[in-house]
DNA sequence: ATAGGGTTAG
């Protein structure tokens, strides 16, 4: 079949489903005619970009050999923007240096936002800073170049810098453009400014899509759920339709404040919109019902996907990991693997603690081996995530090697180590590390260090860490509960009262309760006791104290002050609510039961297992 | 011809 070449191009460049046509007869055309309209050139360029024609050195070499670069700026601009859309910043660069004349302002923009969007902020700086102030260049900046100018400036944290860019949009009588204005608001939220970003948006004219977005965004990435949902119904309340990042960003405030129903809202108004080419909403959905544990909603989701990307693939293995159900995780990963996915290093730190919580050594090592194949070796998440699986599984050794052959080490990393040592009863160890540690410690460090103490019996250095972390530490109600701990197993009582004591404000009666079940243990059944009075006029309200302080009378054979509390109890309206557990049999429903009741029609039968099932157990 | 916003991890 013949087939006319010119036709064919303006099929391409006309068709309204660029996906309906293969790749392949776009590249057939490439190589075969040298296209004589510029614009056929230009409409192959922005098409090569939405598809991801692999080889745009093969367009490069066209344009050159044609003598386009040269004679047209647009097709020069054009080249650049085509590279970096194909994450190539070094070779759009390279192109605008090699323009035979000076590039103008297009060219400049395109180049600069090349690099910004590449993560490249600093180099993106520099040309911006030539573009000023190299004499030879009689540009001034315009509406495009401040967008990629004040996004490199965040990514690279400079505050200082964007104030001044900010006076400099004013200046430039830009202040009212929303293209700069959401970069602006985006850039003060993400350094920690909200109160310029709400000026920012409060003084704008006019506001697109994009700009309440940044608002809505920007408040949930910093934590501020609150002032994130105003923005969101404040935008529909002026009645703009939300865009797929409006929905994935308000989602992301729903699933961080584990708020189902919240999220099922905006689910319903997900379907609604139709999301169907945006792969981005059902990720977000996957991880909103991953979250919430509602792992049927996460599958239901993913099994709808058409097109499922790595992003889908990690989401649904983590909500799996999430909800616990690490085998699930583990077998989704396997079909990830069948269908051809290669994964990154965020599976793999999803995937390797599902090892460590099944303490399944030999997949952990499969994974690690797996890592090793795929070049994944220099990721600090992925790493950290290999150490605490080989800890976990028991391997102090492996999880030691793999901990100093990481090329970067995060506080994470130290943490999961002092950890590792720390749940292994190594304290010396757990205490070198620390010195070792070339980080400034935060709390889970110190809790680690702590704990480390504690389960090695080395009262003396714990205690000194402990004074040294209240002087410097905002210590949390975990801390003072370690520490009481540790000095109540050393057999301390009388320093663990004056914790106790002094952790009263942070952790109520939890570190009393540490106090008094190490009392039984060594029979001081009177400060059991004592301690057991205070514990009960700190929570009137709950019926745990009441239960310890019970148990303390009990242990001293104060039998009519155990039945005074009892009717106190009563009286005062605390009830202790048994725990209680379920099993769903054969189909005929849900049975509930408490310790020791005997309600079932059946219970001498199921009690004769018991004893069986507790007889083999203790005879091993 | 060139520009701004979102989702996955210990």
């Amino acid at each position: 079949m013949s087939v006319n070449p010119r036709l064919l191009t303006n099929q391409v460049i006309k068709s309204a489903a660029p996906s309906s046509l293969p790749l392949l007869s776009l590249h057939r055309l490439l190589r075969r005619r040298r296209l004589s309209s510029l614009s056929s050139h230009l409409s192959l360029l922005r098409r090569a970009a939405s598809h991801h024609i692999p080889n745009p050195h093969e367009i490069h070499a066209l344009l050159l050999t044609g003598g386009h670069l040269s004679a047209s700026p647009a097709a020069l601009t054009s080249l650049i923007s085509l590279y970096s859309k194909l994450s190539s910043p070094a070779d759009a660069l390279s192109v605008f240096h090699s323009s035979p004349t000076p590039p103008n302002l297009f060219a400049w923009n395109a180049a600069i936002s090349a690099l910004s969007s590449n993560s490249l902020p600093a180099d993106a700086l520099c040309l911006f800073r030539r573009l000023r102030s190299d004499p030879s260049v009689h540009l001034i900046p315009d509406g495009f170049t401040f967008p990629c100018i004040i996004r490199s400036l965040s990514d690279l944290g400079h505050a200082g810098e964007i104030r001044k860019i900010h006076a400099l949009l004013f200046k430039s009588g830009l202040d009212s453009d929303v293209f700069a204005s959401s970069a602006m608001v985006n850039a003060y939220l993400k350094m920690g400014f909200p109160e310029f970003s709400v000026q920012v948006f409060d003084e704008m004219p006019e506001r697109d899509v994009v700009l309440w977005n940044s608002m809505v965004n920007g408040f949930a990435q910093m934590g501020r759920f609150p002032n994130a949902k105003e923005y969101f119904n404040r935008m529909m309340k002026a009645g703009f339709a939300p865009s797929g990042f409006t929905v994935t960003g308000i989602l992301s405030v729903f699933t961080s404040m584990a708020d189902l129903n919240g999220g099922r809202r905006i689910h319903a108004f997900a379907l609604k919109i139709g999301y169907n080419s945006d792969a981005a909403i059902p990720n977000s959905l996957i991880d909103l019902y991953g979250k919430c544990h509602a792992t049927d909603d996460a599958r239901e989701i993913f099994d709808s996907m058409p097109v499922r990307d790595l992003f889908s693939w990690n989401s649904i293995i983590s909500a799996f990991e999430h909800s616990g159900d690490h085998t699930e995780a583990l077998e989704i990963f396997g079909e990830m693997l069948r269908a051809g996915v290669r994964p990154d290093s965020i599976t793999m730190a999803a995937v390797l603690p599902a090892c460590s919580q099944a303490a399944a050594l030999a997949h952990g090592r499969e994974a690690h081996a797996f890592l090793l194949r795929h070049g994944i070796t220099g990721d600090v998440f992925a790493g950290n995530a290999l150490v605490d699986m080989y800890a976990k599984c028991g391997s102090l050794k492996a999880a030691r090697l793999v901990f100093d052959e990481m090329p970067d080490r995060d506080r994470a990393s130290w943490n999961i180590m002092i950890d590792a040592y720390a749940s292994h009863g190594r304290g010396e160890d757990a205490l070198d590390l620390f010195a070792a540690m070339n980080l400034p410690p935060d709390e889970i460090t110190l809790l680690g260090v702590l704990s480390a103490c504690s389960h090695a019996g080395m009262v003396q250095a714990g205690m000194m860490i402990f004074e040294q972390m209240e002087e410097t530490t905002t210590l949390t109600a975990e801390h003072y509960l370690c520490a009481v701990d540790m000095v109540s197993r050393a057999g301390m009582l009388e320093k663990a009262a004056e914790m106790a004591a002094k952790a009263e404000r942070a952790c109520g009666a939890k570190g009393w309760r540490a106090y008094i079940a190490a009392c039984k243990e060594r029979g001081e059944m009177e400060r059991a006791v004592e301690a057991a009075g205070r514990v009960v006029g700190m929570e009137p309200e709950g019926s745990g104290a009441w239960v310890m302080a019970a148990n303390a009378y009990g242990w001293a054979g104060k039998y009519k002050e155990v039945e005074d509390l009892r009717g106190e109890m009563w009286r005062q309206g605390v009830r202790k609510v048994p725990g209680c557990s379920w099993v769903e049999v054969g189909g005929r429903g849900v049975q509930t039961f408490v310790t020791g009741e005997r309600r079932h029609p059946q219970s001498e039968a199921i009690y004769d297992v018991l004893c069986g099932l507790a007889g083999r157990i203790s005879g091993c």
